[in-house]
DNA sequence: TTGTACGCGTTATCAC
DNA sequence: GTGATAACGCGTACAA
């Protein structure tokens, strides 16, 4: 009934159990041959090591945790994913949570985690903020953050450069003509929102155009809620020629919404995602985005994680450039090219 | 350095660590008073319970395993969403692994689970097949099988009625006047697949319809595998008016291979998807396609698993219905209808 | 009501 | 080379 422990290989090969260890472990310190004989049997007799007790005495489980904000989001999967690679790749497990976007469950989900004795912790799109970063510092875990930024630095991070990424895909934007740009955010509070809104507000201050307060809404980071958000943008008086999106969820949901109004992209509005998630290259039309390299993001973490883990000092923070991809979701603004363009039909 | 243990409380409190165990176990055994003052004692100090030691003793680490195909296949993380959450309600962890539609791979990641001693495992899209149902058997770990179905009952399961589901979609093409009706399949060999071409065998064979052999092709489940089979469609001497394909993934590679082609979706050709993934009703024009119910799947799949575990006995197959959403990508076969429909331009 | 003694399966530290 | 023995942190008989 109970799995076979090394006891049960010591007994039925007659060598104490430390030696079946060190047999398992390939030692250097235990004869060869009787080495091999004990292999053999282990082998026989199903044995696999118990990483529970392993990890009671070592003190070490090579066990990570991932705390993700929402599973549902591919933008997370697809993290997650790299996470899991590498650290599959070094034999460490993964334990998964949610969190779904909420500071006090994401500390006790790291609470937890800190019980199962993780090796360390990578936490995507943290909400816990400044204000809890102390509580979490003191667990005493190394924790690597992915797309979140404390102004103190307390943790090693992966993020995307959300400043610089906006400024460029609004610019973009300017470019084409549009001064009535709209921001569809996301509400959770998160970091990467703040980020982008400010790199948005950079561009346009930048181009000398107002930033007029109607045109920043409030999406959900999902289809559903960026098609609500959008269509409240296309409500106002002064309806935006363009909108830069929080994520491609929320264009997708914008772009729904906009042809719903009998509206076309981009012939009369232009629409900018951010992600480069798989489907942005496939939606009608193919959304110009910001692309975010997210499986290597999430391998890059799990290997600052691992090098901490093997002693390294010093923070880390690795900041990814965005890179936007220009597709077919953006246009010249009709209304500032010429005033007759409207289609015949 | 070391985090404190219950010894050391004992030590503080000036009682037996057995006692302190108790106390915080909130067992009726100890004094109230004294339990308070040592529960007081233990947050004063910090303490959190080590899991691993509390495994080792009681043989039960109330972790569960879950074995994915691709954490980056949103439907995947849907399911997985389900399955962490009512494994967290229930106080368990859950481990992740990807095993990349791989079967040895998953044999492998079953067994490092078996290492980790997890309580049960998941298995999302088993590719093992009954050759190696066996081998995880004897590994006499619960395990629940989502999505694939084992001729012979070896393991319990939750599972979509693909074969009924597909006849449905199938046949609702046929209604609509469609006799070349192609196949998008998978190429990994998937139960879930094999069932899914049943159905529309089926679907056609019921109404005198031929199976033709070249419109049956292989995508990959994602939207590129499905945008290169659709083209392989598309370029056939007599292209099929209506697709039937695997999931919503390739069917929205599907259509954009059919916008490239000059064609239009529902007009010239139906697209009928399976999954209903969040997006599938934001895709344009939106798609028909099965609605499975991703997170209560995973939930119902975690929740056989831990009846399982508080000692269930018998096996649970449970068999959840597909449910056909009709949207904008399917309507009348045109050329069925009448022979001059073309455009004007 | 509490303390003593032991066991869980491993690795680590000594001897020999 | 190998074998006792201890330790990891906790739960649980049993004794007090």
């Amino acid at each position: 009934m109970k799995p076979v422990s090394i006891k049960d290989i010591a007994k039925a090969a007659g060598v104490s159990h430390p030696t079946v260890s060190r047999a398992l472990c390939f030692s250097p310190l235990v004869k060869a041959e009787t080495a091999q004989r004990i292999r053999d049997m282990a082998t026989a007799m199903g044995y696999r090591p118990n990483a529970v007790a392993r990890g009671l005495v070592t003190r070490r489980t090579r066990t990570i945790g991932a705390v993700v904000t929402t599973l549902t989001d591919p933008f997370h999967g697809e993290v997650l994913s790299g996470v899991e690679e590498l650290a599959s790749d070094h034999h460490y497990s993964v334990f998964v949570a949610n969190c779904n976007a909420d500071a006090d469950r994401e500390i006790r989900v790291v609470k937890l985690f800190q019980e199962r004795r993780v090796d360390g912790i990578v936490v995507m799109c943290s909400r816990v903020g400044a204000l809890y970063a102390p509580l979490l510092r003191e667990l005493k875990i190394p924790i690597v953050l992915i797309n979140s930024n404390y102004p103190n630095d307390v943790f090693d991070s992966v993020a995307i450069d959300n400043l610089g990424a906006s400024l460029q895909a609004v610019q973009h934007l300017i470019s084409l003509g549009h001064s009535q740009i709209a921001y569809l955010g996301d509400q959770f509070g998160l970091d990467s929102d703040r980020e982008r809104f400010a790199g948005y507000r950079q561009a346009l201050l930048g181009a000398g155009l107002p930033v007029v307060t109607s045109l920043t809404v409030c999406g959900d980071g999902t289809p559903e809620g960026g098609q609500a958000a959008a269509a409240r943008l296309l409500a106002l008086p002064e309806p935006p020629t363009a909108i830069f999106c929080y994520n491609d969820q929320s264009a997708i949901g914008a772009l729904s919404a906009i042809r719903v109004h009998g509206l076309r992209v981009p012939e009369d509005v232009s629409i900018v995602g951010f992600d480069d998630l798989r489907i942005a290259s496939f939606a009608n039309p193919p959304l110009t985005t910001v692309r975010q390299p997210r499986q290597l993001m999430g391998r890059t973490a799990a290997g600052i994680l691992l090098d901490l883990l093997s002693g390294s000092v010093g923070q880390t923070h690795v900041q990814i450039p965005g890179e936007l991809i220009i597709r077919r979701s953006t246009a010249t603004c009709s209304t500032a090219v010429s005033d007759i363009q409207e289609p015949a039909i």
